[in-house]
DNA sequence: TGTATGTGACAAGAAATGCTGTCAATATTC
DNA sequence: GAATATTGACAGCATTTCTTGTCACATACA
């Protein structure tokens, strides 16, 4: 028998391995769409334009992804990663009080929001274009956030978990409020100051742990 | 001169005139439209798709509407008047204090979503289907509701109304949590009691008007 | 009853898009 | 420098969808 007829034709090519080179295209690809979904919109958007801005032609985009909406769901997760990995950092910067531990969260999340409206785009609103089908891509993240909060809330705000049954829709409340201004923001193309925002769902946040 | 060439051709046809058979036709097509919209998603939905719901042919969809956007925005305008209307309702019907007020209006909201779901849908998720060009749809009617709340709320809960500034954040940040909330309600296909939602978010906006 | 108008079924062209295949140019290894 | 893997440009088929047009049948009016 032969070793495996076609199983290493690896070789270095532009100084990158095959895998390499693989996932530096699906990179591309992927920032690509971001651009793309949030300048025109999700539906309007179609591989050939993807492929174009991404400086790929169709064939390398099959390579990677088996669909547009396979694409979207890269895409998204990336968004998620990164907002999260700031949200993160913010945390542990933070004094350990409430106030400020808030305080971080929201100026971390706003400030990425406002950093790069493409990338806010797809996190806030055109991730709602999939359809029915795909619904739990939005909904899994949602409830990620929700559970953050909920944890470091708990220490945060004792009040909110005295009442298990609704600390959990409380939580999915304040996040909604959250989101919710967030996206408008985005919508109204940040009409109003960043401080602002910030300073009035800080508002609303200490008002529920009360 | 002839009395304007082609100016009635009008008459009746079972028992309707020219203008009650067209808007009737409209008609259908809005109710077929919010059933196929909410089914299988504003994107993968199909102009043939929503006449045959209909049981119309495509002529007589472009007769009313000039594209599927242009149907959508039509389907959606029902929907947001149709919610309007049972808020007017129900806050009517309620006693005068702050707390009946706001259990009034949350009772109706998510009554009229948990009785509809598809009408749900359209309200609160596919309407973000819409891309970059038609966004002032969703961001107009959120103001709607927002002004509502800031001008009913004034009465209702007074310490709202010190700081203007800030009043109109704290309005859209409870709007959000509401419409978020109930977004996530319809996502996880009515997962939990309505009552349980509605106790959880009166604890928020009661505790925000203090 | 006959004629004109409204209606519904169907055909079909035009355009867009998804997806795959071909092939010459380029980079790498021997 | 020759052989081969890799790439990128492009053509093109199949499918879907929008959109308009045609025509027989149903309904109303004279």
């Amino acid at each position: 028998m032969l070793d495996e007829p076609e199983s290493k034709p690896s070789r270095r090519y532009r100084g990158e391995s095959q895998a390499e080179r693989q996932s530096g295209r699906r990179e591309r690809l992927v920032a690509a769409g971001l651009k793309v979904f949030a300048s025109i919109g999700y539906r309007a958007a179609t591989v050939r334009q993807i492929c174009v801005e991404a400086g790929l032609t169709e064939r390398y985009f099959y390579e990677s992804f088996a669909s547009k909406d396979d694409l979207f769901i890269a895409v998204y997760a990336h968004c998620v990663e990164r907002v999260g990995a700031a949200l993160l950092v913010s945390l542990e910067a933070a004094d350990d009080t409430p106030e400020a531990k808030a305080r971080a969260v929201l100026g971390a999340y706003f400030g990425e929001i406002e950093r790069d409206p493409l990338f806010a785009r797809v996190l806030l609103i055109e991730v709602l274009s999939l359809g029915p089908n795909l619904d739990y891509v939005y909904r899994e993240a949602m409830d990620l956030f929700s559970v953050h909060l909920q944890s470091d809330a708990a220490e945060l705000f004792p009040r909110l978990s005295e009442d298990k049954g609704r600390t959990e829709i409380l939580a999915a409340g304040l996040v909604g409020a959250i989101v919710h201004v967030a996206m408008r923001w985005v919508l109204s193309n940040f009409r109003r100051p960043r401080e602002e925002i910030i300073l009035g769902l800080l508002d609303l946040l200490l008002a529920a742990s009360r």
